[in-house]
DNA sequence: CGATAGTTGCAACTGATTATTAATTTCATT
DNA sequence: AATGAAATTAATAATCAGTTGCAACTATCG
């Protein structure tokens, strides 16, 4: 009865294969902000027989039962992270793809304050920095790790 | 020779019916943020026979060539908008989909530092603030003028 | 006026994600 | 442990925004 199942119960899900299965996938470190395609390959080389459909219906799921958040970074498809942190933002580098998270709360107390001087009652937003790393090594170096 | 031509030729581009068609329904102030799809949809009432690729292609030229700038809303499809004014962020009401442009110097000049604090150079960056308008009666009445 | 490089409309095609549905599995209850 | 309703799955088709191949045009320049 591993932790994962825990979680499930905790979010009034059954507890399944699939379900234990991406749930780990998505609490390995090294798997922060992983697309549904990218969970999906990984179970391939687990050997495991489930389906692109399952996985996005469980991340779904997952979203909506608080475990995950999604982001739409630049460039096509969502990416999903495991929702225990605090909010925060990302700032993201167009050569290597690293993702470093930051909070700040001067921005976070201006959001509020234009949205409340436009009589908006804010719900949600988004935020993310794109850039290159200024080390070029590193960043050529992180890029060729991830394929 | 309307003023249309005179935009285009400064972009390189061939002045053709659908880039002035498509140009001009960028002008009218009632279509900032438009997606291709609402572009196509009026040049539909105006009776063009004007494709829906021609449109993205178009719109993609426009981009490239820095006529337009591409938003991406939560929920789906890109947005345009001229690009001659000075860059500005959005508070999107979810509701009736009003969108109101801010600036503030203050999130500029942060984003640059925690950019800079972690050695990335930054080259842009995307900010939405999403929410609902407190005034219902308004939010309401939008909505529905915008079907 | 041509020549030619750029454009267009259409249809077929992507890539990401969602819907359908019949078969399987979970799990509370016998 | 066996039962069965409700939830979940795999497989597949469908959708949706956006792109692309291509043959038929056309703007522009000499
Ligand atoms: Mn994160
Ligand atoms: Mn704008
Ligand atoms: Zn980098
Ligand atoms: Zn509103």
């Amino acid at each position: 009865m591993p932790e994962q199942n825990e979680e499930l119960k905790r979010a009034g899900l059954k507890i399944t294969l699939p379900r234990i299965k991406i749930l780990a996938i998505l609490q390995d470190p090294n798997n922060q902000h992983i697309s549904a395609e990218d969970v999906y390959k990984i179970l391939l080389e687990q050997q495991e027989e489930i389906g692109l459909a399952t996985v996005y219906r469980v991340l779904n799921q997952f979203d909506d039962a608080g475990i995950v958040t999604r982001h739409h970074f630049e460039g096509g498809k969502s990416v999903f992270e495991l929702s225990h942190k605090k909010h925060h933002d990302h700032l993201v580098c167009l050569n290597c793809g690293k993702v470093v998270e930051f909070e700040d709360d001067v921005i976070e107390q201006r959001q509020e304050d234009i949205a409340k001087s436009h009589k908006i009652k804010l719900t949600n937003h988004s935020l993310y920095l794109y850039g290159e790393c200024e080390d070029e090594e590193a960043c050529e170096a992180y890029r060729k790790s991830q394929l």
